[in-house]
DNA sequence: TATGAATGAGTTTTCATTCAT
DNA sequence: CATGAATGAAAACTCATTCAT
């Protein structure tokens, strides 16, 4: 007998389908973050949900779809916290803003990049994640962010009229990378580098 | 019923235990290789090395013992095609040596990287990695590599006095890394990215 | 492919949960009882279940779980059928009433002691069995059983008032086990040993 | 190429091919005392034995051989401690005396009854424990023992002429069994039961 | 006749998926 | 379109036994 959904998930959702699906998603990107992919199995991640297995397929074609649209869901949602950095356009130093940049992104990467990068253990798994994040509006790279915010501050004069502020920028993104997947991979304990220098050094071939 | 190795597994090993040791971990690479961390089975990889199942656990622990020394084992063969780059100082540009440098680099990080990124699906076979991993010689470290090829830059003049050498190193492989990573994250159709705006940047910063 | 439980096993169990435990353990002792715990693996019980292999996992935490249970299941039972004794009283001669006892528990003990015996084997096993064994009512112990009925034998004055009926007792339950112990260590083949002359030494010691 | 046995194996045998089969059963015996019949792997009874695991088969026909003899060897060992009970005829009291012996008993029984028991857990086990079983001298049946105490304190009138000596002996005997098998089944923690009051009833009822 | 690596059948357990209710 | 039990293939791992050395 087809039943209501458990009352702590309609309370969420108020029973929309859409709004179900992102509950689910939720708890599964809960899973992955918490426990890791592997650990990731339909029966965890329905008891994250609080619902039962089966419910998983009426949303989801299978295990795959569900989880690559968990991992490649936060790809989409990712510049949302540092979407203001071109606003800061002449305040403080560049230096600094790009430095409060990766900072911020920092807390972004740690959940994304290494769901992502578990990915990467499954073939079916990657192509399905590939499949969703070509989807994602590419507006929203958050290199385009920070080239945007460097042209700002070209026009205002504090970077050079000839800097290259599209490498600049994908430089700043990729040590962004590069640093959420060093954290990972090195463990809780390792301390946060702080990539002042090589900010600095930046910084220097795109200003007089 | 107990045989001798098979005659293709002598061959190579001359029935040196170390031998079918890095035979086995050469197998269980080459699965992960070419199906992926996940499909990487002891079934696969006993098969892939012409092996018997239960023969793997003669010479590992466990599954993940054998995957973990199989994945950061390559990190420590990594700076082996690259160690030369120090020589090259004087020769060329600074540009074209960073260049080859990147170029070269990523022959192996792409069968690194992704091997690294798919451990982290699992917490456990993580952990035996980071610990494989602090086990590699240190002085290794492809960044203390470039880092020595700008110092002898340096000494000969090429580049500034005042040059901030370990922060361009860093920046260097950090392009490295991501771009092993996005590779394998958008798939083989991808067109390699070349760098050289981001490269001339950071050459622009430490040369006047 | 999910099917509804085979039509032999709903018919038993009418798709009660616990009954289908029930019959799962059930399954489990006549494997037991018929070729030895050694040889009760799951699959060898789910097949005489008549039930697929992961079933099992859907009613117990494991192997060793549903062995204790079933092994320390029968304990709980094995009052039943010689709960009548005390009723006895006054009837016959004490001797021939607890050599009839002696003969009853036989048949229930040469299928307890068998497989309690054999969780001698593995230490876990022993470990949950007991546990198991702790749950069970000690009012059904036998020896209490029999003490009953020989102080209902001297309220009717045809055993000594100064008779020590729980020590007798005890003996009478301890020739029970070791008779069952000795049956099934020797084997089939060993004629029951009939114990009139012990009996008859116990009962001359509370009788005048 | 055939290699003297290890050094410190040599030192206990001499080479002498029986003190090397009673090594082997001996370290057999301490596995499945320590560890449990289930744990008692030829590898473990060659490790604890300090040889290779392919020795075990110079000197035994199976793995199933050598735990049979292992265990029902120390059947034919039981009386050596106690067989003194005989001449404590005479002294001290009948009672004492007993007790005395289910004391000393419990020591030999505590080791032998669970690895007997243990070995109801596979049928071809149990099957060759028999046939070794039925190789001991019968005469050493500690039954008989006590028997013979009995008898001889009859001689000297401290036991009923008339008294049913070979029965009171097989209930002592069948105390001594029941008693091992309990502290077993319930585990260390259990008290060791005093049995006195039984011991009373049984000679109460062969003296006067 | 000691060794110990290779074997491969066998064990327990997990898990994505389906479908009767 | 919720449930959750049944499935059975696949996983990791163990172990008695053999035989080249």
């Amino acid at each position: 007998m087809p039943r209501p959904l458990p009352a702590e998930v309609l309370a969420l959702t108020a029973g929309d389908a859409d709004a179900v699906r992102a509950h689910l998603l939720a708890a599964a990107h809960r899973v992955i973050a918490a426990k890791g992919l592997a650990a990731a199995s339909t029966r965890a991640i329905a008891e994250e949900a609080g619902v039962s297995g089966g419910t998983l397929y009426n949303y989801f074609d299978n295990h795959t779809d569900l989880l690559a649209k968990a991992i490649a869901g936060r790809a989409a949602t990712i510049t949302r916290p540092i979407a203001t950095l071109p606003t800061r356009a002449g305040r403080a130093t560049v230096a600094d803003n790009l430095a409060g940049f990766v900072r911020q992104a920092a807390v972004i990467l740690d959940e994304l990049v290494p769901a992502l990068a578990a990915a990467f253990s499954d073939g079916d798994l990657l192509a399905a994640v590939r499949r969703e994040l070509a989807a994602v509006d590419p507006v929203d790279d958050p290199a385009r962010l920070v080239e945007r915010y460097l042209l700002a501050e070209r026009e205002l004069g504090r970077v050079d009229a000839a800097a290259d502020c599209r490498a600049a920028a994908s430089l700043v993104v990729t040590i962004c990378h590069d640093d959420a997947f060093n954290r990972y991979l090195h463990g809780a304990g390792r301390r946060a580098t702080s990539r002042r220098r090589e900010i600095a050094l930046i910084v220097r071939s795109i200003t007089s």
